[in-house]
RNA sequence: GGAGAGGUCGCAUAGUUGGUCUAGUGCGCCGCACUCGAAAUGCGGUGUAUCGCAAGAUACCGAGGGUUCGAAUCCCUCCCUCUCCGCCA
């Protein structure tokens, strides 16, 4: 949600910053229906403001016990209240659609985003070591996981359906490994505080991270209307909803651990094989909340937050900054990791790393005191992936695959995994 | 899931025969006084949002409805917390 004051003294700008996106603004609707809401108030508040002055002298003149005067006076008050109920009604509904307007609105780019609507104008700003040197040629995570008894694919569409990989025996091991590794390296290292959320979650939770209304199909719902989790992302977030933070808590940082739920609507086709496009993933989040003049440093630093576990890895990557028109509406700057994934060939996004300033914290109303006693303003809000496990482990495997079939270990991750070396004999 | 008790402006509390409660008090916090300085003490101030140049007005006492001239106070629905019981990893 964008400021109602920009809205309504900027227009033209917020306008054109949409075009930026390709997204088209209902600027009429929103001058259209806030001046019809700002005819009213006024004069809703006039008349509340007579009757509660009414209310009190018929107050004090029952407690002078001053009876029928009292009852003369309650008998003017009728035509007053229903004038009352009448702006009043017109009040919520115009505050109503108003809100809805409002979210069409997409956040604003930053300028140093680029300009473009899709894919092919993102910019490549970094990359990360060589892709690797095989003398043979490297199979894709899915053999591999075959090959190995990693991954039961077969037994996940049994018990739950396509899209539910099973993991087992040193392929659970290796799951479970990467979260743990990743967790600590975040909190550790990087100084997040680590957050354990539930895995379901509220329906206000997510519209105060604007999954809800317009994503509904891509969620999971329950019978008690509590939806599965798409990212932690949104309970993390949501934490801190309606709160004044101190100016000294700032930055505040977590990483946390969840599964993620996507009923993706539109999988089918796309990266159905493997770990690329799955329903039920595992994922470490990050969530900064900081003061909006740092925010462009904190996502610099984020980006490295979440580079430091490829780097650690020894894994291949390149950064990409979205342009305009592909980070999607809620982002105002944007950084995809993308991993090379030797076997499948391809550059996996591994990671999105996006400041939304103060758009999110307005959804959610999370606010700090800029000094004491001043008044409160949002926070600015950041998050990133800090790392999507699966793909992560697809670039894994097959980074590390050999000739003989074996898979090595990178040394941070063998104290966690337990070895250093995976094959059909560990 | 059943029974009972509750949810008040940072924290803790007052408020239950509806009307000086647009919310009192204590703590905390800010300012001033006293002091070499501090503690203690005294005085004043101390929520959020919207509209307004301002004075000020309006809304908010878990959420949403209702009754009433008027509701923190009464009624209904929902959410949450606590205690006891039941069930259970």
């Amino acid at each position: 949600m964008l400021d109602r004051k920009i809205l309504r003294e900027q227009m033209d700008w917020v306008v054109a910053q949409a075009k930026r996106k390709g997204v088209e603004v209902p600027s009429e609707e929103f001058t259209t229906t806030d001046s019809q809401l700002r005819a009213i108030k006024p004069q809703a508040d006039t008349f509340r403001a007579e009757m509660n002055a009414k209310a009190k002298e018929i107050g004090n003149l029952m407690a002078q016990g001053k009876k029928e005067e009292a009852e003369a006076a309650k008998s003017h008050t009728g035509n007053l209240k229903t004038q009352i109920q009448k702006l009043e009604e017109d009040e919520k509904r115009l505050e109503a659609e108003l809100y809805q307007i409002e979210l069409r609105f997409p956040n604003v780019p930053h300028d140093s985003v680029p300009e473009g609507l899709t894919p092919e104008e993102n910019v490549e700003v970094k990359a990360w070591k060589e892709k690797p040197a095989f003398d043979f040629t490297p199979k894709p995570h899915w053999e591999l996981a075959e090959s190995l008894k990693l991954i039961d694919f077969p037994a996940g569409a049994k018990i739950s359906g396509s899209g539910f990989p099973v993991y087992t025996g040193w392929g659970a091991r290796l799951q479970r490994a990467l979260i743990s590794y990743m967790i600590d390296h975040q909190t550790l290292t990087n100084e997040y505080h680590e957050i354990y959320p539930p895995f379901m979650v509220n329906a206000e939770s997510l519209v105060g991270t604007g999954n809800l209304p317009k994503f509904e199909e891509d969620l999971y719902k329950t019978q008690d209307n509590l939806y599965l989790v798409p990212t932690a992302e949104v309970p993390v977030t949501n934490l801190l909803r309606d709160e004044i933070l101190d100016l000294t808590s700032l930055p505040i940082k977590y990483a946390a651990f969840t599964a993620c739920f996507r009923r993706e609507a539109g999988s089918a086709g796309k990266d159905t094989r493997g770990l690329l496009r799955i329903h039920q993933f595992d994922k470490i989040e990050l969530v900064k909340f900081v003061e909006p003049e740092k925010s462009y440093d904190e996502l610099e630093s984020m980006l490295q937050d979440a580079e430091s576990v490829l780097q650690a890895l020894g894994l291949h990557y390149r950064v990409l900054l979205l342009c305009a028109g592909d980070m999607g509406e809620k982002g105002c700057k944007c950084y995809d990791i993308e991993v090379w994934s030797p076997g499948v060939e391809k550059y996996l996004e591994i990671s999105s790393v996006t400041n939304f300033e103060a758009y999110q914290a307005r959804r959610a109303n999370i606010r700090y005191r800029p000094e004491p006693g001043a008044k409160p303003e949002f926070v600015h809000i950041l998050n990133g992936s800090g790392l999507a496990v699966p793909r992560l482990f697809s670039a894994l495997v097959e980074t590390y695959q050999q000739a003989d079939g074996t898979i090595l270990i990178p040394e941070p991750l063998q104290k966690y995994v337990g070895t250093d070396r995976l094959s059909t004999s560990s």
